[in-house]
DNA sequence: TGCGCTTACGTTACCGGTAACGCTCAATTT
DNA sequence: AAATTGAGCGTTACCGGTAACGTAAGCGCA
């Protein structure tokens, strides 16, 4: 079964173990066993069938692989709500880095806020039987609760850290990221401690989910009191930012304290106070959250809660892994957050 | 807080197509057929064979379907420099929408400008025996060149439309993107009927590979001189550009017109600018690349050429499709910019 | 010399699907 | 009435690996 001098090097996907195995002059299972770094074989044989595998150029199929031995799938599946932003593609970076380094590979969907896209992102990559699962934490339908909760494959829940909102994750699902609560709360503890006044809150919302609850929860709390809110129905953008800060400061003129969404509506809004004379912080304080590099550039250095997006992801794909791997493993785990008092506040 | 061997429970996925086909009274095959959506079987058998599985939550295997048929394998390889920033992800956005939507998945790997790690993945990725092949046209070594060359699966260059950069990809690769040199061509030339004097062009370098080429040559040919030209080793950033500009503005006093990179760059030697009460665009005029929108909040709105990202890799991922499964598709598109004229210059 | 233990392999039986082909039987054609 | 057809379904043989088990040769040791 050797193959024709003419092919070498050509096609390489048709190369299969038994090619390799018989131009060796051994058996599938030997040369399967030097391929995968396995034991039971000479020094004599590894380097002949090394060799073979080399010159023809073999390249494992690890979907026979995954199919012989249910445990050997490589495959993680991570599913996020969007992927434009700077917040979820570093997070996805992070995750990738680690899978790569230690061999596996990711599937990535993006399912936004709604419920029905996910579920059916599920059911589709739920049929390449990865072995582990990334989704983000959030309240979810009965339906994909159930689903999440019937697998047997470690399910990682990024970002959010509380157990207690309606995520329908089972406590054996691992957590990676920030307590949201805390981060809100530490801002709006230390807005309360340099102003005194009314504060506001832009936010926005997705498929009737409002994103980041537990920070504006805890902003309040912080702060002392609750916040004159408004919730956009968009995404998150500079646009965003500017055009909320103009609804509310002018629906609400007494406001003092501006809290946002993220950075990029607290940058939007602080160009907006900018075009229109408000000073900063001497007329309102501005606030985000995430700690954007855009941020670093402006006039006014942004007051902001720095995240480490890329640490989110390594961790959590490291956890999964362990997990899998069967190494012991904490259930949850924080990544902490920095309050990163700039200018504008 | 660990918990070693919780992955020993029941698998909820173990319902295999043997179990469908004995509880509906049927051979294997015949629930095959069903659940592909075949034909071959009578209205009573479909009916009897989705009501079974559809009880028992039958999840098809994907991996054993891509076994047994060489043609079924649904998985796409998705290779991109980086995921941090808004062009890559929002380009990874649109691909993942697109070839969700027709049942694919994607298989995202990030490889940076380095070809020894782009050729590790390649390998990885190939071993799950992708239907398609994504990545970003750049010039390549040679060994990615012939690996690369030597695939019998359709490969997609991203971004990059020029067949003549040295990029190793075979004739029948398909291509979707943009015309860099002619992006840029058309900035220059922009420009250049508003202002006269030096230009100055700061962009950035990573593993020795000076990104946007294309664009420079083109602005210095529509611009009809040659640029200063600095060059960071350094990811693209807002203060790469704040800094960039600094730099370039203090050793070449003359420059009047100033070209970025990107965005990121162009609004961080903006923030520069502006700190140092340089005007813009009287003192120096300044554009930038991509259509970010950061852009359009700033306090004078940037001059830049808008590029659909989104659009970008949803194209990629339909014409990879339709060239997967045999449908003819133009080995080129040009997705096209649109020039901005914003109030830097 | 015979017994057990290793080392270095080979054999067999799958994993969960699908392609290819074959069979049956009722409806239609000749 | 015999021949032809095709819808509907089953059988067989893989796809390319891996787990589990079998075995022959070499070696130490009682």
């Amino acid at each position: 079964m050797s193959i024709p001098e003419s092919n070498r090097g050509q096609k390489k996907s048709n190369v299969s173990l038994a090619e390799i195995a018989g131009e060796a002059g051994v058996s599938r299972m030997t040369a399967s066993r030097v391929l995968r770094g396995a034991d039971g074989y000479s020094v004599k044989t590894r380097d002949k069938v090394l060799e073979v595998a080399g010159r023809l150029g073999y390249v494992p199929n690890r979907i026979a692989a995954a199919l012989g031995s249910e445990a050997s799938n490589s495959l993680v599946a991570i599913a996020l709500p969007t992927l434009g932003r700077e917040l979820y593609s570093q997070i996805l970076e992070g995750l990738e880095n680690k899978l790569a380094s230690v061999g596996y590979q990711p599937i990535v969907g993006v399912v936004g806020y709604d419920d029905d896209t996910e579920f059916k992102w599920l059911n589709s990559a739920l049929a390449w039987r990865p072995c582990g699962l990334v989704v983000t934490g959030r309240p979810r339908s009965a339906a994909n609760q159930a689903l999440l909760s019937s697998l047997t494959v470690p399910v990682m829940q990024l970002w959010n850290l509380k157990a207690d909102t309606d995520d329908g994750l089972a406590s054996t699902h691992l957590r990676v990221g920030i307590d949201h609560f805390e981060a809100g709360r530490q801002m709006g503890d230390y807005l309360s401690s340099r102003y005194r006044g009314k504060a506001g809150y832009v936010g926005v919302r997705q498929a009737d989910t409002v994103l980041g609850q537990d920070r504006l929860s805890g902003f309040e709390s912080g702060y002392g009191a609750s916040a004159e809110t408004l919730f956009l129905n968009d995404r998150s953008s500079f646009y965003a930012g500017y055009y909320g800060a103009e609804q509310l400061l002018s629906a609400n003129p007494a406001i003092r304290v501006l809290y946002f969404l993220d950075d990029n509506m607290a940058v939007g809004a602080l160009m907006f106070c900018q075009a229109k004379g408000i000073k900063i912080p001497g007329d309102v304080a501005i606030a985000g959250f995430g700690g954007l590099d855009i941020g670093s550039v402006m006039p006014a250095t942004l007051t902001t809660t720095r995240v480490r997006r890329l640490r989110v992801g390594k961790q959590a794909a490291e956890n999964l892994i362990k997990r899998v791997t069967g190494v012991p493993v904490p259930l949850v785990q924080d990544i902490g957050v920095d309050l990163e008092k700039g200018e504008t506040a």
